[in-house]
RNA sequence: GCGGGUGUAGCUCAGGGGUAGAGCGCAACCUUGCCAAGGUUGAUGUCGGGCGUUCGAAUCGCCUCACCCGCUCCA
C-alpha cells in the first residue's frame, strides 16, 4: 500500500467507525468509565445486522442441511480438555525484553553466554544536578573490553535523561560492581544489555470455580474457551450417539470465545471477546482433502451470497511449515479491508489430531462405528472456522460508499450509503407517510408497519422531510422505503388506491406497488 | 510490550490560566405533494479519568485509561 492510499484507507476507516457510533452499529465497551481495551458492544442495528448473518450462517449450514447438527457448548471449559488440546501449557512462550534496546526475545531461545557482568546502581550527571536510581547489568563476553560495559550502561541511563541534550559521555556510573558468570541467558546476546524477567504470554483467560475455591487450589482453575472448536470435539460421541448419523457429518456452532490478545487493534477486528461460526466437519480419512477443497468453495459462496464479492476476497494456501502441525492442508479467505487484507475464516483439515488427543487424555472410547464395513476408527475433520465479528466489520466496510449527487438547482452533495445486502441489512423497510400532519397518511403507515413487522424489522419514520428520511435510511443500509401519499388513499381514483411508493436504496429509483403484494416483494429478496 | 499521535456537545472540530464555543445532528411546534428545503423554540458537556502547581486549571506538570499510526505479538 502506498502512503497515500494507506492514509486515505485511515481516513476511510475513520469514517466508518464513526458512522457505527453515530447510528448505533458499535459502541466502545465501558466508554463511560474510559473503555476496556479489545471489548466492543453491538448497539441496536449491530445486533439486527449480527442476528442477520448468524442467521443465515446457521440456515445455510444446519437448518438445510441434513449430515450438519448444530450446538451450543459452555464457554467456562474443563481445564483437562485445554490441557488435552494443548492450549494449555504449550502455547504459553515465556517472553522477555531488552532493556536497552526494547528489543522481544524468546527466553527460552536465548543462547546461554558465559564471561563478566558488570552491575550498576544508577548514574548521575554533576553539572545539571541530575541523578537516577536503578538497578542494570551489562555482560562483557570473554576477551571483550570492559569500556563496552560502561558505554552501554551510560546508554540505558541516558533514557532517563529529561534532558536530551546531555551527552550519555557525561553520566558518571554509581555503584560499579563485576563478577564472573557462566552460562547466562539475561543478558540480550545482540547488545550484552540485561533483560527483563521473562513472562508468560498464555493468551487464556482463567478464571476459578466455586464460591470456597482456594487459590492454591489447582483444580478449581477454569478457563474461558480460546475456540470453540474443543467443546464439538468433547462432545463428538455425545453427538453421535443421540442422533443416528453417519459419516461424513458436521457439528456446528455459534458462539463466543475469549483471547486475551497483547495487541487488540483495528476496531473490532482483533478483539478480546469474539463471536465465532464453525463447524467440524466428520469424515473418513480418504475423504479429508477433497472436502476441504470443498468447503474452500462453498464457503467462498456463502461471502457472496451476504455481499462481499468474490474479487475482494483472497484465498490464502498456508505453506508447508506455517500451518499448525496437525494439518495437512489449510486455506485462509481474507478480505480487503481498509487496513488491509486479513482474515475472515480459517479453513483446516485437521487431520485426527483433537479427537486423538481428546481420546487419549480422557481414556473414553470415542470412536465411530461404522456398523456395515465393522470398522472402528476416528474420523478426520474439516474445520471451517469463521469470525462472526471480523465478518460483521467486513460487511460495513464493503456495503460503506460515499456518493456524489446532484440535486434539481445543480447543487452537489454527499451521500452516505451502506450498501447492505437485503437479506444482511438491519432494517429491511422505511415506512414514510408523507406528511405527518395528515392522520389518514399515518393511520394508513401505521398499517403497513403493522402488516410486515411480524416478518421483519422494519421502520417507521415521519419526522422531517421526506427526502431527509430516505437519506436516513441510506445511511443505514436500509434497502427499501415506502411512501403513503394521497393516491395510496385513493384520491387518484381506484386504480391508485392502497399502492405506494416503493423507493430502492442503490438506484434511489421508485415504482408504485400494491400494498397486498409487499410483504411477498420484500420477504423474496431477503431470503 | 515499545515509540509517535489524539482525546472539548450525539458527530466533526475550533479555542487555550479567569462565565464552555461553532457547524451539523437531535427534540417540539409551524410550514412542507417524493430525495439532507425553510422558520420558531429547546435540550445536551464532570473539556477522557486521577493527583498536583495556582487565588483560580479545559488550558501548565505528573500518573493513568482509551483510540489511531508504526513496530512487536497473534495457538
Amino acid at each position: 500500500m502506498s502512503d497515500a492510499t494507506s492514509e486515505k484507507n485511515t481516513v476511510l476507516m475513520g469514517k466508518i467507525v464513526s458512522l457505527c457510533k453515530k447510528r448505533g452499529f458499535i459502541f466502545q465497551s465501558g466508554e463511560i468509565y474510559g473503555g476496556l481495551n479489545g471489548c466492543w458492544d453491538y448497539g441496536p442495528l449491530g445486533a439486527e445486522l449480527k442476528r442477520n448473518l448468524k442467521d443465515y450462517w446457521w440456515r445455510k449450514n444446519v437448518q438445510e442441511r441434513e449430515d450438519i447438527v448444530g450446538m451450543d457448548g459452555s464457554i467456562l471449559t474443563h481445564q483437562d480438555v485445554l490441557k488435552a488440546s494443548g492450549h494449555v501449557g504449550g502455547f504459553s512462550d515465556p517472553m522477555c525484553d531488552c532493556l536497552l534496546s526494547n528489543a522481544r526475545l524468546r527466553a527460552d531461545q536465548i543462547e546461554p553466554q558465559s564471561g563478566t557482568v558488570y552491575h550498576y546502581t544508577g548514574a548521575s550527571n554533576e553539572e545539571s544536578d541530575w541523578s537516577v536510581e536503578r538497578e542494570y547489568a551489562v555482560l562483557v563476553g570473554e576477551g571483550q573490553d570492559e569500556n563496552k560495559a560502561r558505554k552501554t550502561a551510560r546508554l540505558f541511563y541516558s533514557k532517563f535523561l529529561s534532558d536530551k541534550q546531555i551527552s550519555p559521555k557525561k553520566l558518571e556510573l554509581t555503584g560499579e560492581r563485576s563478577e564472573a558468570v557462566e552460562n547466562t541467558t539475561l543478558f540480550n546476546p545482540e547488545n550484552g544489555s540485561l533483560l527483563t524477567e521473562a513472562r508468560d504470554f498464555n493468551l487464556m483467560f482463567e478464571t476459578r470455580m466455586g464460591a470456597s475455591s482456594d487459590e492454591n487450589d489447582e483444580s478449581a482453575v477454569a478457563y474461558l474457551r480460546p475456540e470453540t472448536a474443543q467443546t464439538i470435539f468433547v462432545q463428538f460421541k455425545n453427538v453421535l450417539d443421540s442422533n443416528r448419523i453417519k459419516l461424513p457429518f458436521g457439528i456446528a456452532q455459534i458462539g463466543k470465545s475469549f483471547r486475551n490478545e497483547i495487541n487488540p487493534r483495528n476496531y473490532t477486528f482483533r478483539s478480546r471477546e469474539f463471536e465465532q461460526m464453525e463447524i467440524e466437519f466428520f469424515c473418513r480419512p480418504e475423504d479429508g482433502l477433497a472436502l476441504t477443497e470443498e468447503w474452500l468453495e462453498r464457503r467462498l459462496t456463502f461471502y457472496e451470497e451476504i455481499g462481499i464479492p468474490r474479487e475482494h476476497l483472497h484465498v490464502l494456501d498456508i505453506p508447508d511449515g506455517e500451518r499448525a502441525h496437525y494439518s495437512e492442508k489449510t486455506y485462509d479467505i481474507e478480505y480487503e479491508f481498509p487496513f488491509g487484507i486479513q482474515e475472515l475464516e480459517g479453513v483446516a483439515y485437521r487431520g485426527a489430531y483433537d479427537l486423538t488427543k481428546h481420546k487419549e487424555h480422557s481414556k473414553k472410547a470415542i470412536e465411530y462405528v461404522d456398523q456395515e464395513a465393522k470398522e472402528k476408527f476416528l474420523p478426520h475433520v474439516v474445520e471451517p472456522s469463521a469470525g462472526c465479528d471480523r465478518t460483521i466489520l467486513a460487511l460495513i466496510c464493503e456495503a460503506y460508499d460515499e456518493e456524489t449527487v446532484t440535486d434539481e438547482k445543480g447543487k452537489e452533495e454527499t451521500r452516505t450509503v451502506l450498501h447492505f445486502s437485503p437479506r444482511m441489512a438491519p432494517v429491511k423497510v422505511g415506512i414514510l407517510p408523507l406528511l405527518k400532519n395528515k392522520p389518514e397518511l399515518v393511520a394508513k403507515a401505521r398499517e403497513i408497519q403493522a402488516l410486515l413487522s411480524p416478518f421483519m424489522n422494519v421502520f417507521y419514520d415521519e419526522a422531517g422531510a421526506i427526502g431527509r428520511r430516505y437519506r436516513r435510511q441510506d445511511e443505514i443500509g436500509t434497502p427499501y422505503c415506502v411512501t403513503v401519499d394521497f393516491e395510496t388513499l385513493g384520491e387518484s381514483g381506484d386504480e391508485m388506491k392502497d399502492t405506494v411508493t416503493l423507493r430502492e436504496r442503490d438506484s434511489m429509483s421508485q415504482e408504485r406497488i400494491a400494498i397486498a403484494d409487499l410483504r411477498a416483494f420484500v420477504l423474496d429478496k431477503m431470503m
